[in-house]
DNA sequence: GAGCTACCTGTACGCAAGGACAATAGTCAT
DNA sequence: ATGACTATTGTCCTTGCGTACAGGTAGCTC
């Protein structure tokens, strides 16, 4: 149905080229190149359609900014996604004002990253829930607006787990933790251990992504 | 693989009706609702996963700050597309601020709405292409003073510290990493141990938040 | 009262993390 | 060539973290 679009994968990351990858799956055929060089894919422009995948933290990364990106972002046949390791707002805005088609950490799940394709084929923009909302609060926050609530891992905790949790995830130590909450370090252990098991992490950095709501 | 979605409509207008019954083709089964009084959507919350389709000129149509909005889209099952006739930037932030999933033009293009429809039954936001520029445009004009915080830590790392700093923010233990950068656990410790200094932080939760921007 | 949940505390063990000492080798500028 | 920086690896040791047992109290529902 659509024109079929080629694929570039532009990281120096093998971890997430094979990640990528997945998001192909079979379908890595013929029109699929995999650069580890920014600045091959400068000086090379594409001829045909194509999704470009490029992993923001690669060395030599011009600032999206430049004029190497404005000029390669004229041509609408090249799709570019950015993909960061660490996604920020300003990096998001930048890469999207100049003309990249979506924005999405580099590690996303591969059925994330596959719809991401499809929408960027399909001619759209595609942006994240997270990335959305953060905008929006700015937005909202900017134009003088009440906030809004936040994830839906509450809900799975208890008021006093949630207290905890969010401790944790800025960095205190069980022990700051229990001064803190005038309890004994043995019972934030086991507040921690009760929150790892509902939101099914492994320790309390896990626990700090999901809180602050990174991949 | 999705759990599967139910689908209401609601709209008063038949040729409306008629497009949007398009998207969903043959797919249009029994989990399937029509609804031309808004009212009777608040009425009966559903019970199970849903995509809404909701005709923002529908008569009686409540403000999106409106409480029952807010009440409505607590439940994340409940997935609300605003689909609107003419598509204005303000009412586009209320719906999707307020837990909407989607906004776009309801009379877009079948393919389009079809993509939304995949978009948001897999638990993204889903939002068009000029919406997107107009919403970066005005958070340009009004965040005039951008925030120097940015990639501040970078620069003071080498490029194989930031590549380990990425990876450990990210959750990565140093056996992991290590096995990713082809190296031995104690040069990853090495190089930790280096970042920690150079950005004067304690421990890898300290670098994520760092690294993720946060605090 | 029985059963459930939230909240609190104890001892002890294994392990990953991080610091304290090291060392070796490559690149680059002065 | 000497010093500064980077990348790599080693051993020893301490600490914090997470878990696995074990309990206790208070409040709620059936």
């Amino acid at each position: 149905m659509n024109p079929s679009f080629n694929s570039i994968f532009i990281t120096r990351d093998p971890g997430l080229l094979n990640h990528w990858r997945l998001v192909y799956g079979a379908n890595l055929h013929a029109g699929h190149t995999e650069i580890t060089q920014i600045e091959i894919f400068f000086h090379s422009v594409p001829k045909l359609p194509c999704v470009v995948w490029v992993d923001t933290s690669i060395p030599q990364m011009p600032m999206w900014s430049a004029e190497v990106w404005r000029e390669m972002l004229k041509n609408d046949w090249v799709r570019v996604v950015a993909a960061s390791s660490n996604p920020n707002d300003s990096e998001a805005m930048d890469s999207l004002d100049v003309g990249c088609v979506g924005y999405c950490h580099a590690f996303a799940d591969a059925a994330i990253l596959q719809k991401v394709r499809e929408v960027v084929e399909s001619g759209q923009v595609w942006i994240g829930k997270s990335l959305m909302s953060r905008l929006l609060h700015k937005l909202k926050r900017l134009s003088k607006a009440p906030p809004l609530d936040d994830g839906l891992w509450r809900e799975k905790l208890t008021p006093r787990e949630v207290e905890i949790s969010i401790l944790a995830a800025n960095g205190a130590s069980n022990l700051m933790i229990a001064s803190q909450c005038s309890i004994s370090e043995r019972t934030v252990k086991a507040h921690l251990s009760a929150v790892f098991d509902k939101l099914n992490v492994s320790d309390r950095l896990q626990l700090a992504l999901r809180v602050h709501e990174i991949q």
